[in-house]
Formats: C-alpha cells, sequence, structure tokens
RNA sequence: GGCGCUUUGGCGGAGUGGUUACGCAGCGGUCUGCAAAACCGCGUACACCGGUUCAAUUCCGGUAGGCGCCUCCA
C-alpha cells in the first residue's frame, strides 16, 4: 500500500487511484539548453514513483510534456521566449533547439534508465487545443484581454491561492520585471501572448485575428485535458513550481472545466551543489557529461540521488558522488559472491527480503531507507533482480556472471601458489585485473570480482 | 513579506523514549607469500534552552543557525 505525501493537503495520504489506470503527468523540460544534475534528479525520483505503482500491481498511464514554447525567462509574465532566445544564442530556428535539447534529453533519460513515459507531448502539437482552451475560459468569463495578450483573471477563482497558501494581498506586483499595469491583479497570467508589430517571434500562430502563441502554463491544463482527461491521479513537479505554475494550472483546469486538475500532486526538493543553489552565475551547473568526464557514470549519480529523500534538501558534493559509487561497487560484487556461492545465498536467503525494501519505498517513496536495507539484508540473486526492477540501477546489466572467464585463470594460479611460484601467480592476477577482474584469497578459496569501473 | 526544507560522528545519511543503522574515509588487529577482500575492534554523534518522564538524540514548547522557492534554473 502506497503512501504519498501530497503538496494538496500537506499530508501524508493513503494513494486511492480514482480508476484502473494510474494517470500521471510529470512537468517536463523546457528544451531550451542542456539539462543539468539537477533536473535529471527530479526525473529520478519520479521514475521511482512510477515503478513503484507498477510493482504494487497498478497499470499507469504517464504523459511527460516538453516545453518548446511560450516558456519565458521569468515564470511571471515578462522577459523573453526561452526558445528564442537559444535560438538567437546559437544561431538556429527554435524548432532545431527543440530538437537538439529534447534529443539531448532524452540520451540522458534513456542513459539513467529511466522508464519511458507513455507519451511526449511537444507543447507546439497543441496549439488549436490551447485556443479552444482560451475559448472556453474567455465564455466563462475567465479571462480580459489586455494589450499584450489574454490574461487570467485570477479574481475569479476564489481558491486560487489555496494550492500554495498564498498571501495574495502580500504580492509585490510592482517587484516582478515588465509588470503590466493592466492587469487586475498581480497573480493574474497570460493565457496568450499578442505578438506585437515588429516584434521578433519565430514561433507565432494566428488566433482572434493576429499573431500570438500560448501563456507557458497553459500547455500542461490543456495536454492532461487532452490526453489523460481530467481529475488526473498524480501530479509532479519541482517544489519551484507550487506558487506559479502549479497554481495556474489549477485555475486553468477549473475555469475551462470546473474540475480539479489532480488528486494528488508530489513535489520534489531542489539539490544544491556544494551548499549553494544551481545557478549559471556561481559557475556549478553540472550535466550527466560533466560527471562522466569525472569519472562518474549515470548509474553513480542515481545512487547518489536515491540514497536521499525525494523532499529532502540535497547537497550535492563530489566527495559523496564518490561514496555512492563505492556502494553500487559493494552491491555489484554480492552480485558476483551470488553467481559464485549459489548454494550458500539459496539457503540462508530471508524470502521476505524484497517485501521489506518494497514496503520502505511504499511509504513516501523512502529510498534512502530501502538502501539501509539493502545493505544490511541478506539477498539472493532473484532478490537483486527485483532491486533493479524497482530502482533501475542496472546492477545485474553491470554485473556480468565472469566464472567462465575467471575460472581458469584462478586454477591457474593456485597451481602457481601451491608451488610457491609467486611471480606467476601473481602475473595471473595482474592479467586479470586487466580485464577488470580481481581476485581475492578468501579463508574459503579464491573468489573473483568486480574492479572499480 | 509569503510558502517550504533542514540542523545526527571527518563526509553522506537512516533510525529509536532506555540497548546508539549503513556507506565512504581514518586508526588498530586477525588472516595472508604479497596484495586485496573479509571479519573483529576503536573514534563513544545526535544545534541550543526549557518542559514532560525513572529515563530524551527520540515527545512537547521555544530559541538560534543553514538552505530553497516565489525573483534565469526541477
Amino acid at each position: 500500500m502506497l503512501k504519498i505525501y501530497n503538496t494538496a493537503k500537506r499530508e501524508i495520504e493513503k494513494f486511492k487511484p480514482a480508476g484502473e489506470l494510474v494517470k500521471i503527468y510529470t512537468c517536463g523540460p523546457t528544451v531550451y539548453n542542456f539539462q543539468h544534475i539537477g533536473n535529471y534528479a527530479s526525473y529520478i525520483y519520479w521514475d521511482l514513483l512510477i515503478r513503484v505503482l507498477k510493482i504494487d500491481g497498478y497499470k499507469v498511464k504517464r504523459v511527460l510534456n516538453f516545453t518548446d514554447v511560450g516558456h519565458l525567462t521569468s515564470d511571471a509574465d515578462s522577459g523573453e521566449d526561452k526558445l528564442e532566445k537559444g535560438a538567437a544564442r546559437e544561431g538556429k530556428t527554435v524548432y532545431e533547439i527543440a530538437e537538439f535539447y529534447g534529443d539531448d534529453f532524452m540520451r540522458n533519460f534513456r542513459a539513467l534508465e529511466l522508464t519511458e513515459p507513455d507519451v511526449i507531448a511537444h507543447a507546439t502539437d497543441y496549439i488549436e487545443d490551447d485556443m479552444k482552451a482560451v475559448d472556453k475560459m474567455t465564455e466563462k468569463g475567465f479571462t480580459y484581454e489586455t494589450e499584450d495578450g489574454i490574461y487570467f483573471d485570477t479574481g475569479k477563482f476564489e481558491h486560487y491561492a489555496d494550492f500554495a497558501k498564498l498571501d495574495l494581498a502580500g504580492l509585490q506586483a510592482g517587484a516582478r520585471v515588465g509588470f503590466s499595469d493592466e492587469k487586475r491583479q498581480a497573480s493574474d497570467f497570460a493565457v496568450w501572448k499578442f505578438i506585437k508589430p515588429g516584434e521578433k517571434h519565430a514561433m507565432r500562430w494566428d488566433y482572434l485575428g493576429r499573431p500570438g502563441y500560448p501563456g507557458w502554463h497553459l500547455e500542461c491544463s490543456t495536454i492532461i485535458d487532452k490526453e489523460l482527461g481530467g481529475p488526473i491521479d498524480i501530479h509532479t513537479g519541482g517544489i519551484d513550481h507550487i506558487p506559479v505554475h502549479h497554481t495556474n494550472e489549477i485555475a486553468q483546469t477549473y475555469a475551462m472545466t470546473g474540475r480539479e486538475l489532480a488528486k494528488y500532486w508530489l513535489h520534489c526538493n531542489f539539490i544544491t551543489i556544494d551548499g549553494e543553489k544551481i545557478s549559471k552565475s556561481l559557475g556549478n551547473v553540472y550535466t550527466l557529461d560533466d560527471l562522466a568526464e569525472r569519472g562518474f557514470s549515470p548509474m553513480d549519480f542515481k545512487m547518489w540521488v536515491l540514497s536521499g529523500h525525494y523532499q529532502g534538501t540535497r547537497n550535492f558534493t563530489f566527495e559523496s558522488l564518490v561514496g555512492a559509487q563505492a556502494r553500487r561497487l559493494a552491491w555489484r560484487n554480492r552480485i558476483a559472491e551470488c553467481y559464485q556461492n549459489k548454494e550458500a545465498t539459496a539457503a540462508s536467503n530471508d524470502n521476505s527480503a524484497f517485501d521489506k525494501i518494497l514496503e520502505a519505498v511504499n511509504d513516501n517513496l523512502n529510498s534512502p531507507e530501502a538502501f539501509a536495507l539493502i545493505d544490511n539484508l541478506n539477498l539472493s540473486l532473484d532478490d537483486w533482480k527485483k532491486i533493479d526492477e524497482l530502482f533501475g540501477l542496472k546492477l545485474i546489466k553491470d554485473s556480468p556472471d565472469l566464472s567462465q572467464k575467471a575460472l581458469g585463470p584462478i586454477t591457474e594460479r593456485e597451481k602457481a601458489r601451491a608451488k610457491k611460484n609467486f611471480d606467476e601467480a601473481d602475473l595471473i592476477r595482474d592479467e586479470l585485473i586487466s580485464q577488470g577482474i580481481t581476485i581475492k584469497d578468501t579463508p574459503s578459496g579464491p573468489i573473483w570480482q568486480y574492479l572499480k569501473n
């Protein structure tokens, strides 16, 4: 039985899906630049959620969006469109930018062994639906027009402040860059932006007799409505989305359909790097490729991420990443032990071992506790397979049975050792090391292990 | 200002009203041809101040610190 922390209620609840199919939506990347390790940390946590649900026996339909239009450099309706900015930076078209960074995201997504979403929704494929959505909201009187777009009148939705517990009176509208004085409330936001004559904006669609493009928040409401249908079971995202983006999604969906958007809202916390937030100006924006250059695989990073809880703040340091890497190697060598000592592990195996691990993860995705259990429990090869299914750590895949390869040399070495021909014995050992296999002499005879990768 | 997270030994990070995980690093030892591994042991951690209690790191109240989001970024 899964229990999860629901941001909407600010408490841990038992998860009960509305129907047979668990409908999940994850706010995806804005494909205008490389995603950094903080971005990927969130997708690792949400992947764990998907995997737990599936192991618990649920059928899941999950939608992930790619924002390829309309996301401005501020979550408020000011600044530049990130895609347009990226295109200008690299001398490419916005479509090339979106494709390039979208592909890069998926490459990393797969390298992290994350479950493929059932639908990857590109915002630009839903423009017609966006227009219909604006029409609907306008019909119901939730919008008003200003010089630069169609705005959502948050004053018309009495529960607007509830989700994020906003203090609307305290919102300092003036502090927002380029705040339009035509807005009725500081919290009002654009559902559609007009492109002024002469304004550079490559992505444009005709609507209401003039060129424009959708407001950033709109795509999520539209895509959810079209791909999943209303109220979905789970909506996930980063905590930064609570006050603006998700609050606005909820308002839009209410305006369009009169329904709530999602029953359970999960938000992951941010990671810091060397004690500070991830930001370009601080120069601590690492990508997975940066980690690879320093000798850490995507799986090492994933070990690090899952060794902490999704709701806690995590501080990333390379020192702690070394620990995560070592822990993964230790687990792989326990698998090697299973290969070499089948009878013993089977005999001493605790049948409930994996159940305990699963129970920990069902408790609001407590992966650190699950990891502690893995460290301590006696596990069979079968358990390790289940653990791989649960966390997607490629433990089995990266731990082939090397017995065939190692057995001959190990026997040769034992013969040499018996003759006290240690030079030869060491030569054999070195030869195996060059193939990534180490030999450890235990009281019950030599065993092979994986070398640090 | 609003909304949150957090404070455990050198680092990461669980957990518990009394016996104090685990990983990494360190030290000592056993074992070993050597090396490594393994195993044993050591360092006696829980921000601070009150309260409850026979007993609090663990419960309650308060204080202080660190951090994040809202304001490029999940």
